[in-house]
DNA sequence: TATTGTTATGATAATCATTATCATTTGACA
DNA sequence: TGTCAAATGATAATGATTATCATAACAATA
């Protein structure tokens, strides 16, 4: 986990930002609940556990900020709000997701899968792909066969 | 258009809803923009120049019904604002989106291309499919080359 | 160490898409 | 025609998010 923050700093600087105290409280945060899908106001409030003094709009600069740097990935259900993921370390392609109708959790995917459609879609349709968005909605494994 | 207007209208009453004059109009600027992925507020500039009186809550209200009824689908490309598409009569699945980075331009696919992929996620994630959702960013072919 | 200039912050107001509320209207049915 | 429940329109309310502004913090330089 250090490690991972001290290469997201490097990755701040690389880009003339800074990695501030508030800044890592937030990366921390995402880093402790890799598998959680937070809210915005989620992270604000696990993140003002340890640091009190955050202000709710630092919170979403911070999550826009590691969005653009591809650092962290911003999803959206369509509910409404938005959520955010640390991008696994090497990834190349956005993780997919699985979302329960049944009891709402969220499971992820991380194998792409998508290699053989992205050729068919760049080719028919002479589209340059940079970046994809794939959701599954249905019943999960804990669900099914109820 | 006609005849797909009274096909709603029996889908509609078989569920035991109306198709009122404000709904009528409703699903007629839909059928009329049928590639072009209208905001809520799309479609209520659209109506109120045919049916003046009409209010931006009902147009919200049937929307969300005809979504509910699977007539239309919502889309959310998460830039905050929800669209809506009616659904190509049939449509066994969701259909997918290229959305270009550098036009704004949005096209569909209509192939649903994910028939492979969804047998590996229902057997390997014991995940019971009932919908999905696949957007592709990047640039399209009008943009591509320049 | 002090100074400077720029970035970043926190509190809070503002924005905007959408939903709730309420009085009234409308439509279906007897 | 009367009744009742669904639906409407206007507008207030809501909530997620962004803008604003005064101030703090930080890095670089002298």
């Amino acid at each position: 986990m250090e490690q991972r923050i001290e290469r997201i700093k490097k990755q701040l600087h690389s880009q003339s930002y800074k990695l501030t105290p508030q800044r890592e409280a937030v990366v921390r945060v995402l880093l402790e609940h890799e598998e959680d899908h937070l809210s915005a106001e989620d992270v604000y409030m696990l993140v003002k556990e340890k640091y009190p003094e955050i202000g709710l709009a630092t919170v979403y600069r911070t999550l826009e900020l590691l969005t653009e740097l591809k650092i962290v990935d911003k999803i959206n259900f369509g509910d409404g709000v938005s959520r955010y993921d640390l991008r696994k370390e090497g990834a190349t392609h956005f993780h997919h997701h699985l979302v329960c109708l049944e009891c709402g959790a969220v499971d992820e995917i991380q194998e792409d899968l998508l290699g053989d459609v992205e050729k068919i879609v760049e080719q028919r349709w002479k589209f340059d792909i940079k970046d994809h968005r794939l959701t599954f909605h249905g019943i999960c494994h804990r669900c099914n066969g109820r």
